[in-house]
RNA sequence: GGCCGAGUAGCUCAGUUGGUUAGAGCAGCGGAAUCAUAAUCCGCGUGUCGGGGGUUCAAGUCCCUCCUCGGCUACCA
């Protein structure tokens, strides 16, 4: 509508049968950097986070707190609203699977596949634990010493049926590997598509999709007693976020199909089988990609509610600082891959790329304008081949930033980045402006003016993984005009600008107690 | 059990279709510099490229085998 390029990114809708933690955070915070990066990058966004509040769980935790299940979702729902907020996302909307307009568009999904003849009524039949209130896969089960069969938690388990609606997963298995195989890149990392296929060629079973046992979900209709469990209710956030069933309307026109899913990997399966088969069966276009990224574990040990050991982001922000834990998280660890997060790593981290690197190599280049130039930005006098090859080089650093963002290859991103910060600090050994300013002062100029510009790049290209602090670099700097099309020679800083005694923008941090007693 | 993937410098990892003395960052050591958040710059790695066997003029890079680790193997968002 607007002509520009268009972008949709996503994140699950994080159930609220569960407190945020650091893998919401930075699943979350992955899909922000993605949307940040391509609205300066000249793209319409749209963002979309929100929670998933249906179900028997929560309508027995909310039982529990002895609360009605609105009330406990609208609590719980509040917190993951307070992390988008405490995290600086960017989200353009915040789902929820209890709107009104989500039931109709859960609704009609329903109705769709249903008249395509892909919805017919059977029995859901399996291994039920009453103790555990869940259904076991037959594999799952061991024998006891008396030939009864358990769950694997121990307790014993009956064969329950009943009456439920399936949905024809099974006539979609030659259609989703013919996706797979036509767009290697709809399941990334490759490994994960390796899994995927291999999943889809064991065979598909037909898919129960709705539930008699409880009523807090959306109704299937025309079906009393029938409640849609989980599958349609929550894939179909991503469509109703863009006004489905109106498909005409703007935002579907504009957005659908999604740039990119992301997920963890433990709901992979559900984005990269369950809901394309949805998609086909409705007759809809199938998103661009599912990209599942991998867990954390703290200082080496896997996280768990157990262990006690879960990290909380807001103590991180606490600690660190908000950007210094954004850029950790995303800078550390190859995104799909697994990570570890300790102290140490992140100290070091931060310490030698934010305090030592970026935020040093501002603080001595804008504090030399300061002092030496009567507060102001100098003129340039003509430019060496050195200072060139150094612009030049920063210059070209957004293509390789864009290709790296649009694989989600945060890190090399990062790197690619941080290369050009590395260069200056190299360019200002050679140019030693210091020494300049006795022997040669309008060479000084020149090299202090390439060094602002060199930051103003690196400030601008840093802003979506970190948008308060390149917004302080910026600033420190007077400049306005933020957006990628503003790198380059396009937006040169204007010599005669107020520099102002600049402030540190990246604090440093002490390596924890542990590791100076080794 | 089956399928898939990984095992490369202290740590985290890059290493295209096999081809000169196997690379980067961090950590460590030495030097320089002093504009800067004691930050920066330069220099320094004799690594059995998991073990063994094979193909080839030539293998970290292909084949076989073994070992170790991880992931997946459906109704838990």
């Amino acid at each position: 509508m607007t002509g520009r390029p268009s972008y949709y990114v996503t994140t699950p809708i994080y159930y609220v049968n569960d407190k945020p933690h650091i893998g919401h955070a930075y699943t979350t915070l992955a899909a922000d950097v993605l949307a940040r990066f391509k609205r300066l990058d000249g793209h319409d966004v749209m963002f979309l986070t929100g929670t998933d509040e249906h179900g028997q769980k929560i309508e027995r935790s909310a039982e529990k707190a002895g609360i009605d299940p609105q009330t406990f979702c609208d609590q719980v729902s509040t917190k993951f609203k307070d992390l988008t907020g405490a995290m600086n996302f960017s989200n353009n909307q915040f789902i929820r699977t209890t709107e009104d307009r989500h039931k109709k568009s859960v609704q009609h999904l329903w109705s769709a596949l249903e008249e395509k003849g892909f919805i017919y009524e059977g029995r859901y039949s399996g291994w039920y634990s009453v103790r555990d209130e869940a259904f076991y896969a037959e594999s799952e089960l061991v024998d006891s010493e008396n030939g009864d069969k358990l769950a694997p938690t121990g307790a014993p388990v009956e064969w329950v049926e009943e009456p439920s609606y399936f949905f024809k997963l099974s006539a979609f298995e030659d259609k989703l590997l013919e996706l797979y195989d036509s767009n290697p890149e709809f399941v990334m990392p490759k490994s994960r598509l390796n899994e995927v296929k291999s999943f889809v060629k064991g065979g598909l079973d037909d898919l129960s999709i709705s539930r008699t046992t409880f009523t807090w979900g959306v109704p299937v209709p025309g079906a009393d007693g029938h409640i849609m469990y989980v599958w349609i209710d929550a894939l179909a956030n991503y469509l109703t976020a863009l006004g489905y069933p109106d498909e005409q309307g703007t935002d579907y026109q504009n957005f659908w199909p999604a740039d990119v899913h992301i997920v963890g990997k433990d709901i992979l399966r559900f984005h990269a089988v369950y809901w394309p088969a949805f998609l086909m069966a409705a007759d809809l276009p199938l998103p661009k990609r599912v990209f599942a990224h991998g867990w954390w574990t703290n200082e080496g040990q896997k996280i768990s509610k157990s262990l006690g050991n879960v990290i909380d982001p807001y103590e991180l922000i606490e600690t660190y600082g908000l950007d210094a834990t954004r850029f950790f998280m995303l800078r550390e660890v190859p995104f799909g891959n697994d990570g570890d997060f300790s102290r140490r790593a992140f100290v070091l981290r931060c310490n030698a790329d934010l305090s030592n690197g970026l935020g040093n190599l501002s603080q001595r280049t804008l504090s030399m304008i300061h002092k030496n130039c009567d507060g102001q930005l100098p003129e340039p006098g003509e430019l060496t081949s050195e200072d060139n090859l150094l612009l030049n080089n920063i210059e070209q650093t957004l293509q390789l930033v864009r290709d790296h963002m649009d694989r989600q290859a945060f890190h090399l991103a990062l790197d690619a980045i941080w290369t050009q910060a590395s260069a200056a600090d190299s360019y200002i050994s050679v140019q030693e402006p210091w020494k300049l300013k006795k022997t040669d002062p309008a060479r000084m100029n020149t090299v202090l003016y390439v060094l602002a510009e060199a930051i103003r790049q690196i400030a601008i290209l840093a802003q979506p993984v970190m948008p308060d602090s390149a917004a302080k670099i910026l600033s420190q700097m007077r400049v306005a005009d933020r957006g990628f099309d503003q790198l380059g020679k396009a937006g040169r800083l204007a010599p005669g600008i107020t520099i102002p005694k600049p402030e540190g923008v990246f604090p440093r941090f002490e390596l924890p107690e542990e590791d100076s007693e080794q």
